[in-house]
DNA sequence: CCACGGATTGGCT
DNA sequence: GCCAATCCGTGGA
């Protein structure tokens, strides 16, 4: 099945942004009505409630962005736009709101149990398999991540990311976020090159 | 109370 | 490239 620890509580106490960094490349976990689904991460970016505008804590806490007020190794689930859910490490300490987008997955295991949570189908095209992970609202519908899932503890045995090797700085591209409209030039997003299953170049 | 827009996606021009 | 889908938090009247 895996190889790798499992990140622990330390890990995740950490500075957001190295943190980011170091989350490509590892595997995150997902047990699904007893289904392994499983991806390497390969898309992040960071968020800071405390200095960056962008961030949904930027403004304090409410109802939605609590998870983010809480110790690090948490999983901070949003829903928006209506119809999508998108899912977030959260990193440092109590009341430091600080957490990492996931925006791109390469699937390892459970991949038609994914294509059945994000088209209704087991199988799918070359296309589809690009098209299952790769936004951070669809790595969500293929991984079964719902309102139910935030606040989920990340060292616990329902959803965990393995550890893996460090990339090598050359394989790694820091740019800045997309789809926001607030301190839209911080580099705080996080992506392996070339890899197939990054939202956008 | 109402209006607006969102850390997105997919379909159509 | 443009825009609708569709819920919900936020801010102003």
């Amino acid at each position: 099945m895996h190889t790798g620890y499992i990140l622990d509580s330390k890990f995740y106490k950490g500075d957001v942004h190295k943190i980011a960094e170091c989350l490509l490349g590892k595997i995150f976990v997902r047990i699904f009505n007893r289904n392994v689904l499983s991806g390497k991460i390969v898309e992040v970016e960071a968020y800071d409630g405390l200095t960056d505008e962008a961030s949904h804590a930027f403004k304090g806490k409410t109802k939605r962005n609590e998870v983010m007020f809480r110790q690090g190794g948490l999983l901070y689930v949003y829903f928006t736009y209506g119809m999508h859910y998108c899912a977030n490490v959260v990193t440092g300490n109590t009341n430091d709101p600080k957490a990492v987008l996931l925006r791109g997955i390469e699937p390892v295991e459970g991949i038609g149990q994914m294509s059945l949570n994000r088209f209704g189908k087991k199988s799918f095209t070359q296309k589809e398999f690009i098209n299952l992970t790769n936004g951070p609202a669809k790595l969500c519908k293929a991984f079964g991540i719902e309102r139910p899932e935030n606040g989920t503890d990340l060292t616990g045995d329902k959803i965990f990311i393995l550890d893996s090797p460090k990339l090598n700085k050359s394989e790694i591209i820091i740019t800045t976020r997309i789809g926001i409209n607030k301190s839209i030039n911080l580099p705080w997003r996080y992506y392996i090159k070339n890899n197939p299953f990054v939202s956008k170049k």
